[in-house]
DNA sequence: TCATTACATAGATGGCTGTCTATGTAATAA
DNA sequence: TTATTACATAGACAGCCATCTATGTAATGA
């Protein structure tokens, strides 16, 4: 788990007008001035908020002619969903505590039964 | 769809040290002093970091005498990963574009088959 | 050519955040 | 009682971030 850069997406996605371009985009993919439409802030923030999206691989752009088309990358939608699933769960590739228990409650359940 | 609420939900989650804690507790549940160990930080931010977890709905702490046991809340995980799947897929109950079409590609895609 | 539209970039600023040191408090053990 | 351990709280501080205004650039249309 690289917490770096997942940390990065994380952080791309928890701001709450991103996560409004978000939920927007997943209904298609539209232009910056259409998505600007449903916020109060100024286009330079909008172009902020989208370069954050793009570096975070969480959306594509295709340039035609004067205006750019944003779309949810479908890639990065199941990527991401794995991540966040393989974060909660207790795997022993993945968890951390195998090579250290809690000295004060022996107990470390590895639950590899999980499947949401 | 609470932008706010998601939003204090994923900013908790997307600092790498809390991300490295939940991997953590992922195992099962342990005491302060013992998730304390894995990290370079001092005692008060830990102390901090499980604050920002436990006001997040994330994690619950139960006091047994000098220790606090911390552990990933079961029914968080689900809600969180049912919030982000919504997030990520259109449907007419939530899309904000069924509002406004975009003037520049008329095409909006209402993928209500979306499964992952 | 000139104006307009759609976007990006630069630089500034206020607020938030992760970390620290210092200190307080409650529980346990000697 | 006194010392120690396990945590929380207070306050300070540096760095990051979301926003703004101002400006640049590229494409389109008159």
């Amino acid at each position: 788990m690289d917490y770096q850069e997942t940390s990065k997406i994380l952080k791309a996605i928890s701001d709450p007008n991103r996560m409004k371009i978000i939920d927007i985009l997943s209904c298609g993919s539209q232009c910056a001035c259409d998505i600007l439409e449903h916020f109060d802030f100024t286009q330079p923030s909008l172009s902020h908020h989208m370069k954050v999206l793009e570096k975070a691989g969480i959306i594509t752009v295709s340039k035609q002619g004067q205006w750019h088309h944003y779309e949810l990358k479908e890639a990065f939608i199941t990527s991401f969903m794995d991540t966040m699933m393989s974060l909660f769960s207790a795997n022993e590739d993945s968890c951390i505590c195998t090579t250290k228990n809690c000295s004060h409650k022996g107990e470390i359940t590895h639950d590899k039964t999980r499947t949401i």
